[in-house]
DNA sequence: CGTAAGAGAATGACCGTTCATTCTACTCAT
DNA sequence: ATGAGTAGAATGAACGGTCATTCTCTTACG
């Protein structure tokens, strides 16, 4: 016979137990994007994920913990994307397709409500700051490191000081893509790639010449 | 002697009502910052406002239309400043001077948890969305109008297609850096204004070449 | 029968808002 | 001058409701 504990493990981290757990955090992120990670309440939660209130607690410890696990999964799919960015190789059109509709839901995507709601906690949740600027830090890291490698190992061939800003401002641009997308989410799609390309076209040419006075 | 109305008008919409009103904005704007709209309450704004919940709403008639006033506020500031952009000559410096640090905080400042709230929250209030919204309209049009007039009129000589692309970019760019000011509030101030001069070159050149493929 | 899963009412805290009351400052008849 | 009267300003306790969370009880299954 199995020792107690082993049971216990094997029960609670059992299929149906994740089953469970991730059945509650789509409930939630629903719920987030429709009113907000502090405005949507455990009793809306439960509803949406069809079950009762209590039978959360069995899961999660609180809501904030459930806040977090959200905020960390949106955040892991910034890492993947930015992980598969430089093996693209049409960077315009990659990125111009990371600008969803918002009726559009699959579960690997940023959702530009949940980007705007997290940067905003990230600057009062000391837990939420550290995670976000863990990966905010990597994907700068990651952009600078790119416009550095040399052409043919895939890079741009940027040198340090030029990448450093173009990678920053490239970092901008991305952000800002979100926003956009929360703020205009029917943007025409043609529009967008081809604005992307030209911007990109000029960002990562090959050697442009020195910006006027 | 004045009328009984008059005087009421004049007490009522006076010099110190006007001065409650404002004392009540700042305080709920600095909750807000500290806590979101919907985190912080009504008891907290009026202690740091230093006066009764109750006070409160004699001046406002809710707690939604102390949010509504500080966005449009906020929104106004935006205005303001995209109307006086296109008279800077020097652009990058001028943009560059709206990245604030936390610390220093008048009352003319677009403040960057307060634009990620406000965002997400037009997402999902209408009457937030709506007046988002057409501030939005009117700061991309002005940027496109900007970047297509002659240089010899203050602008920048760019044809129409070209001048609806790089203004969607550029506006794309600023709002990222608000997100960047949220995330990054020391960032190196020199880096940043050398890292606009360089893409603003870019952006705002008399004709440059196509981009590649 | 025992154990985990689940439901849903109960709990206490806190929310936005209201209201009866008190305070303050000013008018005016004496 | 002074004290009564008064109206607006301000208070803070109270209210109904809702919040996150817990507890008790039932159900289902090995």
């Amino acid at each position: 016979m199995m020792a107690e504990d082993a049971m216990e493990t094997a029960c609670r981290s059992g299929a149906r137990a994740a089953a469970q757990r991730t059945r509650i955090l789509q409930a939630a992120q629903k719920c987030f994007v429709e009113h907000g990670f502090h405005a949507a309440s455990m009793a809306t939660i439960a509803q949406t994920a069809e079950m009762s209130p209590g039978l959360i607690y069995r899961y999660f410890r609180s809501k904030s913990e459930i806040i977090l696990a959200i905020i960390e999964r949106q955040l892991e799919i910034v890492r993947e994307r930015i992980g598969s960015l430089h093996v693209a190789n049409d960077l315009a059109a990659g990125i111009a397709d990371s600008f969803h509709a918002p009726t559009d839901c699959h579960d690997d995507m940023i959702i530009a409500p949940l980007f705007l709601e997290t940067s905003a906690e990230a600057t009062r949740d000391p837990q939420v700051g550290a995670a976000v600027a863990a990966v905010d830090t990597a994907v700068r890291t990651e952009f600078t490191r790119v416009l550095m490698r040399a052409r043919e190992e895939g890079g741009y061939g940027l040198p340090e000081e030029l990448a450093t800003k173009r990678a920053l401002m490239l970092l901008c641009l991305f952000e800002g893509l979100k926003v956009r997308e929360a703020r205009e989410p029917h943007l025409d799609h043609g529009l967008l790639e081809s604005a992307l390309g030209d911007i990109l076209g000029l960002l990562l040419a090959p050697q442009s010449a020195e910006p006027a006075g």
